[in-house]
DNA sequence: ACCTGAACACCGTTCAAGT
DNA sequence: ACCTGAACACCGTTCAAGT
């Protein structure tokens, strides 16, 4: 209404500035619909315009987990490698919460950009200080994979009834008629499920708690990283593993 | 050269022969290269001829996910759950690697079509049958995760240098410029490195082993799995989770 | 130096028509 | 019943021009 200060005619062009307007574009529309014409539009500008800030869109989404992976808190040092590791990974986690697009753009990158390298070397580098072999940091690192950027493991979620809607994977309560459904051709799946979603006392009583799920799965993994380590895991193990 | 029986004009189209023209397709050029217009090219049809046996692409992906998922083998009952999860996992793991399209097409699902979940319920049914409780199955179900489906948890790979070339990741030897480089500003990264590098009489020797990685990360999982089922876990342990 | 316009070679999908 | 042609509303990107 009133006349704005900034933006005269139009602000100028940055690659900051296209990657900020592609980062809160893709939070709002997902990454799919996020294309060169539309970021285009959001910035009042022809498509090509973006060219001289990007190189193309690979470079966009390069740019864009850059932005994401910087936002990963990393805290104070001397906390050891576990503390150190799980809060980095449940801070990484937040961040794919609020930027959902997040996970399939890091998965589609193909080269390593520098916040990313810094980001694996500060987590090999927790591993490294508290005395883990350069053999065992490796194998863990491989182990957490997905998860050091906050991966969820699923694809998994609910049994069935997805949410038709576009976002909000409700709780989902199934019907009795779908229930029944279940029960005669996925009987085992009508069983973890049944009790998900009754009980009431329990821990599992939230239904599917993802928060929950992500830690138990973490705190699996850790355990068994420590448990290596504490036993002074060597490659020689390996050799002789189970089955 | 000679004159062949089949298509004489040219076959039949039906929804099998869609799928099956997909999936190979894929294989050959990749999911993002696969489009409706290039498929029905292949199976020499007009595209709009594809659209009379699948409803649309999300209907074609949901169909290729079928066929690569019926593929996994479900070993003979009564191995016990670590053996009978391990196989099909470990099954699951060589599809993917038949069908390199086959993790983003299934993550991008969002609908479980039956062959997807009576895998799932297979599954299941391996940690019920052994004496898991119906909580307990539901938590490790989600902890294996992606890794039922045989998805490598990387996002990892080779420390930098990525290949130039379409697909074939080379164990990626890296110059003495490119290691100088990468000590000074990743220093963990690079200690870590050298050792999967050089080694050669150890297990880490070939470099860095996929196969390896994934049963390293798989049994360490089953580990923790095993001592929580042996050790009686129950949802009041998940209370006093450490840390 | 930065932005624009027009064009190219693609997409998925609809709709009305052909056989 | 099954396939086709033409069209619509999109893509990413190049190239030659504008300011």
């Amino acid at each position: 209404m009133a006349d704005r200060l900034e933006a005269p005619p139009r602000a100028r062009l940055s690659r900051d500035r296209v990657l900020t307007a592609a980062v809160s574009l893709a939070d709002e529309i997902g990454l799919d619909a996020l294309s060169m014409r539309r970021l285009a539009d959001e910035l009042d500008v022809v498509p090509m315009a973006l060219y001289k800030h990007v190189a193309d869109k690979e470079d966009l989404l390069d740019g864009m987990v850059e932005v994401l992976v910087r936002e990963i808190e990393l805290p104070p040092a001397g906390l050891g490698w576990r503390t150190g590791v799980r809060r980095r990974v449940l801070s990484a986690r937040r961040e794919l919460l609020r930027h959902p697009w997040g996970r399939q753009a890091i998965e589609s990158r193909k080269r390593k950009t520098p916040a990313v390298l810094e980001y694996m070397d500060s987590l090999i580098g927790l591993f490294l200080a508290d005395g883990f072999s350069a053999d065992l940091t490796h194998h863990v690192m491989h182990a957490i994979g997905g998860r050091m950027w906050g991966f969820t493991q699923e694809v998994f979620e609910e049994p069935p009834a997805a949410s038709t809607s576009g976002r909000p994977a409700m709780p989902t309560p199934i019907s009795a008629a779908e229930f029944e459904q279940l029960t005669q051709h996925f009987p085992n799946i009508a069983t973890m499920a049944a009790v998900a979603q009754h009980d009431d006392g329990t821990v599992v009583a939230r239904g599917c708690d993802d928060q929950f799920e992500f830690e138990f799965a973490l705190d699996l993994m850790l355990d068994g990283i420590e448990r290596l380590h504490r036993n002074g895991w060597t490659p020689a193990d390996a050799e002789l593993t189970p089955r």
